[in-house]
DNA sequence: CGCTAAAAGCAACTATTGTTGCGTTACTAG
DNA sequence: CTAGTAACGCAACAATAGTTGCTTTTAGCG
């Protein structure tokens, strides 16, 4: 993705393949999606698609990770309970737009393999959240990760229905519950 | 899958692929395996693999779901807390070998589109656990789901080297630490 | 502007994947 | 044991994916 020339037509190339790459893979899920079939829907030469990723591997997992714009703003209310909430709400709600739920699947077939993991951000996002509060956080990162992040990531992968607008809300209320202590 | 002859050479041809596959799998990562791969390395002429799974997607899915056995015994120590701890250990022990990890983050993959999917018997395994307890279950389905089942998958696909012995009981302590009430 | 070189396009080519028709093997029912 | 047929193997073929050398366009910079 790296490119000397981040403008003019490289951007548009870029533009559109990424577009045509997030309707294929909604289409017809990530298996099912060649470098060919990406160019002639971006209307763009193939070899360009090859010479600028290498592979499909590295391409989607590329435009996945930056869908959800790591520097868009991050929740700042004044407490960790709500900033969670705010942030676990944006989550729940990317991803439950198919074109973003069929990336991150397909980000999980290559997580083990490839240096770029799709919620690599997240993960980030989650420890500052925490950490900004310091000693007074009464949640640790862990348990952001085990009971906030894993079972949201878990539903939008394998139960996708399962998915609603107070998911979140609800996973916060047990993790704060039983005022619980920080340990993992 | 279904074959009107299940012994003799179909047995042997279904067996050496099945190692094929996993063997790829752990070696290449899903990705990178395609079937005439698996047709030479099981010693088969891929015709045969064509023919009776009709494409890779299928084949492994149908592969890996299978590879906890279902049939196995459930764990059944009298208190719920115990079979959960038994049967969640076993769950991470399995998904320790990177074989069955490489599968997990394939069936991740085509979890959204197909029929089959590889975590279905864990769940069904989850849901007859609790209900064994009817009402002295002190956790609901959905919780183990999201606070045990969630947690651990999530670690085998994208935080692998995460994983321990005692995440299992981990998991446990925290899942029944606070008494909490079945609601989810 | 006008250079320079990075990136895109093009075309010919190779390699790989997937299909089909047909002969062969050998499982299973009787 | 035998007949019938399901599943396998083979070979030729078709379709698609990926590579390479070269030309053309054009972003970025003085």
């Amino acid at each position: 993705m790296q490119n000397k020339r981040p403008g003019g037509r490289s951007a548009a190339v870029l533009h559109s393949v990424k577009l045509a790459v997030e309707e294929l893979v909604e289409e017809r899920g990530r298996e099912r999606v060649t470098i060919p079939m990406v160019a002639e829907r971006a209307g763009v030469n193939p070899t360009s698609v090859y010479r600028r990723w290498g592979d499909l591997q590295t391409m989607i997992n590329d435009i996945a990770t930056y869908r959800l714009d790591p520097q868009r703003p991050i929740p700042e209310t004044g407490t960790l309970r709500a900033d969670l909430t705010e942030w676990a709400r944006e989550i729940v709600t990317h991803y439950s737009n198919p074109v973003n739920a069929a990336l991150l699947r397909g980000g999980a077939a290559s997580a083990g393999e490839t240096e770029s993991d799709c919620l690599r951000n997240r993960r980030a996002e989650a420890g500052m959240l925490v950490e900004r509060y310091g000693e007074d956080a009464t949640v640790s990162v862990d348990q952001v990760i085990n009971h906030l992040v894993a079972p949201i990531i878990y539903r939008v992968i394998f139960l996708p229905w399962s998915l609603s607008d107070d998911t979140a809300v609800g996973l916060i209320d047990e993790l704060f519950s039983a005022e619980r202590s920080a340990a993992s």
